[in-house]
DNA sequence: ATCCGCTGTGGAGGACCTGGACCGCCAAAT
DNA sequence: ATTTGGCGGTCCAGGTCCTCCACAGCGGAT
């Protein structure tokens, strides 16, 4: 039962554009009842959307850091992921415990545009920044084998 | 032309279901021509493949951590991914400039697996771990605007 | 000028989607 | 024990979409 949705979801990680029919066969279901267990998925919030994904480098993107950061003044009101969500650069925001507040996963196509990107995030979040560039990447967003 | 694919790209990596269709209205193109053309793009490595995009905690994995790794030998041959790269834990693997030569991205259920984790990678990869826990994440995934 | 490769169009058959009608099961209420 | 209702499934049919193929326009090279 809440195993056939696992089974659905595990299929759609790795192939986002199977089609209802072939998840179907794959689970043993008709087409209709695979639809709706999709459906069900789908809006309680299971599944989030389907993505093409693509090679930075390929879209001219070719260097990736992560940017630790940490507000100047602990005291304010911390709304840094509001801040920050409009660049379009920042692929990803965390929240984190330690000595910095967020980590952030940026892309950038040049050395230049990473300088001026840490500078933009700066004053608009009022936060210090610590940089780690990513030299290769031997793997990322493998599915999570459930 | 350059620009039909990117805008063809965007498309896709916003809703990885598109049919070729609405792609051809989207775009100005029959529906013949966008397919070919996405068909190129996956072939030539720019579109890696098609995912659904699932909420961890959904699937009963609630805890997420970036795991920084160091070797304890830095002279021994680096093999660090290849011998990690049977964890299903781990969603991503980058090679960073810096203190240390690995981050991870894990994604468990409770703290006792990532502590069971933790020592698994200690001991298959022979490195030291610094762990960061991550509280919340306000924003993930978003695509790559071009 | 002709050929040739590339890219796009149009069409047709078949596969797929999508909604509705219907059925079986289980549980709770009568 | 029977009824009732909700849930989740199958089956079916119409319309849509995919997918392949033949062909057209268009540069560039011979």
């Amino acid at each position: 039962m809440e195993d056939l949705d696992r089974q659905i979801v595990q299929l759609l990680v790795t192939d986002g554009r199977m089609s209802y029919t072939d998840l179907g066969k794959a689970t043993g279901l008709s087409t209709s009842a695979v639809h709706q267990r999709v459906r069900r998925l789908e809006q309680r919030g299971v599944i989030r959307g389907y993505a093409a994904m693509v090679d930075p480098e390929a879209v001219g993107l070719p260097l990736t850091a992560f940017i630790s950061v940490k507000p100047f003044d602990p005291s304010a009101p911390d709304d840094v992921p509001d801040r920050l969500s409009d660049i379009n650069e920042i692929e990803a925001c965390h929240s984190v415990a330690g000595e910095e507040n967020y980590i952030l996963k940026v892309r950038v196509g040049t050395p230049g545009e990473l300088e001026h990107l840490l500078s933009r995030i700066r004053t608009l979040a009022g936060v210090s920044t610590r940089t780690t560039i990513v030299l290769s990447t031997p793997y990322e967003a493998r599915p999570p084998l459930t």
